[in-house]
RNA sequence: CGCGGGGUGGAGCAGUCUGGUAGCUCGUUGGGCUCAUAACCCAAAGGUCGCAGGUUCAAAUCCUGCCCCCGCAACCA
């Protein structure tokens, strides 16, 4: 028996999971059902990443321990998994205590195995006090970050890693296993990044307690990419006294994770297990993104999807189904509920659910309940049965998981034409239940059968319950039963409630009950208004905290003059604006060049921050900011009376 | 020349690596069927495969140049 060892990232416990989260959980489970029924010997694990300042930052604001949050938000991501139906055989988290183990020991055998990849060096840059931080070049203007918070340049002491000393190595490796690292565009770019040559890795902070103790200095943590990768030996046990699963399934056959974290799968964790003389895992798979409306999902904009409400009304199989059928895998795909409740009326109710009881009400009304009598080995059905099914596995082993679904569903359109054509119910008139008709049932019956054991990884609890109805055993889903032939003669059959009931999806999108209630548990109901259809599930922004009268006066609102303006030059959307404010000319840099242009600016009155701290923009200092409405980020100025005068306080 | 992705019937997308009659889903139109979830089946209309060159017997696919869109980064103060 092979073995198969799979992992997903391990995921932050800042948040709740979201779609791609889910995403990667429900493909990773796809490819594990799918080998553990082709005889693989399995091992799939998932899990949490747990440590650093993030979490510690957030627990302190709730005045709790970093572990009592993350305690609280892995349960969300069990509860997940499980109603997902993910069949992960471990769940790592990074602050237990076999993680701590496994991490110590790969450091352990770095220094054992290349004394000097690990060594103390000085890391210098912009650290902030107040926000316990390093902040990176670009963020820094006068002194002050982002939130305005003083930095200095500060220099502190690190261990490093000797990533440099990797390079030809690494380059090599990609060169001998171009299957290290897929879909090959991300090769590409993980092979240009290293021939830019590496530089060494900081692989601890002082700054930071939340994290595993550095072995032989308290003082530090072990910084993230050390300590997070190290879950997938570490949950086998790597560095304990008991390493027989690592022995058994290290190195790891696939590493699925999203393409953001390629780099550091693909060069730094093979560097890491080369100093350490360890085996490198065979392949690196960076899927793609789930967008929305072409863009990026992420909390600030607001559009991330978490589609709690889809599972609870149409299933966990709705949804992977949906996204490993919809989704290209490897490329980015757009995600809306529209189109997945299109798929889930299309192909699951009209085309699967409905092909299953039409064959099954016809065993049942002209069988008496059961499956029909006599087989048949030797029809179109079988024969189409016969080519589609090695081309599943061949999609299947090419992780192209859209175009496996295809092929089922090309058995599964040849079932409907079947029938249409033979026309089962015309011949019952005629001659009643025989042999005839008992082999066209059957065919039926059969393709449906070898339907729903290709489809168990994708919908595993809709494959049991179809089989079941089709009198097969719903725990035959192995590559035997994926014949020609499996199906029992006389077995009964259940005829009931359609699996996937046609839904209205305008009454569902457009119902006044559909809240974000369902999408994020935490989040207040929003009021059954009569606006426009909201995707369910979408996330809405978090009720706005309630200011005083004096807080909003510390905001020196001002009427300005457009004096002069002009385009930062190899801008996109900047605009350079010369306003009077009624005693002085100032600069303010404004990122409306998208919609207005210069000419028109001119001699416009506008409202101001006046009292805004100054910022470098393009290294331009702007010391003010323009006010404008923003319609999916297109500015709208806001508009003043030309009566009146620069420098007129607006209240 | 910052990095990357993309431009294919009305919409959304495969196909491009490994050239060989342009495919899928939805939608539209006409017909069929009544076993089935107003589902299913058949047929039709609809495409200069971003533009221009080149290679080739043959280009959506390979090469060159250009145009446009979208991410990331720089620039939402």
């Amino acid at each position: 028996m092979k073995k198969f060892y799979i992992t997903t990232a391990i995921h932050y416990v800042n948040d709740d999971p979201h779609i791609g989260h889910m995403y990667e959980n429900i493909v990773a489970d796809v490819i594990a059902r799918h080998r553990r029924r082709m005889g693989d010997d399995v091992w799939f694990l998932t899990g949490t990443d747990e440590h650093g300042q993030k979490i510690e930052r957030s627990a302190a604001k709730e005045g709790i321990l970093p572990i009592e949050l993350a305690d609280r938000v892995v349960t969300t991501h069990h509860d997940l998994w499980k109603r997902l139906d993910i069949s992960h055989d471990d769940f790592i988290r990074t602050t237990e205590s076999r993680h701590r183990l496994g991490v110590l020991e790969l450091i352990r055998r770095i220094q054992e195995h290349n004394p000097d990849d690990i060594y103390l060096g000085e890391h210098s840059g912009w650290y902030c006090q107040s926000e316990e931080t390093f902040i990176p070049e670009n963020q820094v203007r006068n002194g002050k970050d982002d939130s305005g918070h003083a930095v200095e340049w500060t220099t502190e002491r690190n261990y490093f890693f000797r990533l440099s000393a990797y390079t030809q190595r690494l380059l090599e490796h990609y060169r001998a296993h171009p299957e290290f690292v897929w879909p090959p565009t991300r090769l590409n770019e993980v092979i240009a990044f290293v021939e830019q040559g590496l530089k060494d890795l900081s692989i601890s902070r002082s700054s930071i307690k939340w994290g595993i103790p550095f072995p032989g200095n308290p003082d530090h943590v072990i910084y993230v990419w050390m300590d997070a990768l190290t879950n997938y030996m570490s949950a086998l046990g790597f560095g304990s006294a008991h390493e027989e699963k690592y022995a058994h399934f290290w190195p790891a056959d696939i590493h699925l994770i999203g393409k953001d974290i390629v780099r550091f799968h693909a060069v730094y964790w093979p560097a890491f297990l080369m100093a350490a003389g360890l085996p490198l895992p065979q392949r690196v798979i960076g899927h793609g993104f789930w967008l929305r409306d072409h863009e990026k999902i992420s909390k600030s904009l607001g559009n991330v999807v978490r589609p709690y409400n889809i599972i609870n009304d149409f299933g966990a199989d709705t949804l992977r189904y949906y996204v490993t059928r919809e989704m290209v895998f490897g490329q980015d795909q757009d995600y809306s509920d529209q189109s997945l409740l299109a798929r889930y009326n299309a192909d699951l109710a009209n085309d699967l659910g409905n092909t299953l009881s039409r064959a099954i009400k016809m065993s049942d009304t002209y069988f008496g309940g059961k499956t029909p009598p006599t087989h048949c080995d030797d029809n179109d059905l079988m024969r189409t049965a016969r080519a589609v099914v090695p081309q599943f596995l061949k999609h299947m082993d090419d992780l192209a998981f859209n175009r496996a679904l295809d092929a089922v569903w090309e058995l599964l359109v040849a079932v409907n034409s079947y029938i249409v054509n033979r026309e089962p119910w015309k011949k019952f008139k005629e001659t009643g239940a025989d042999e005839t008709l008992s082999r066209v049932i059957w065919n039926c019956l059969e393709s449906l059968r070898i339907i729903f054991v290709m489809m168990a990884p994708f919908m595993p609890r809709t494959s049991r319950e179809a089989l079941s109805r089709l009198g097969a055993d719903p725990d035959r889903i192995d590559a035997a039963s994926l014949e020609w032939g499996g199906l029992a003669a006389g077995a009964p059959v259940r005829a009931t409630d359609p699996i996937f009931p046609r839904v209205d999806i305008a009454q569902y999108l457009g119902g006044e009950n559909k809240t974000v209630e369902e999408t994020k548990p935490e989040a207040p109901a929003a009021p059954a208004n009569a606006g426009p259809p909201i995707e369910t599930t979408q996330a809405v922004a978090p009720g706005t905290a309630k200011i005083s009268i004096d807080q909003f006066f510390e905001t020196d609102l001002r009427v300005a003059d457009v004096r002069a303006a002009e385009r930062v030059p190899k801008s996109k959307k900047l605009i350079k604006l010369t306003v009077f404010t009624g005693e002085e000319e100032r600069t303010i840099v404004a990122g409306i060049g998208t919609k207005y242009a210069p000419e028109e600016l001119v001699g416009r009155k506008i409202v101001i921050v006046a009292n805004l701290q100054p910022a470098k923009l393009m290294g331009i200092e702007s010391n003010g900011m323009v006010l404008a409405a923003s319609i999916e980020g297109e500015p709208s100025l806001l508009a003043v009376d030309p009566s009146v005068p620069a420098g007129t306080k607006v209240r």
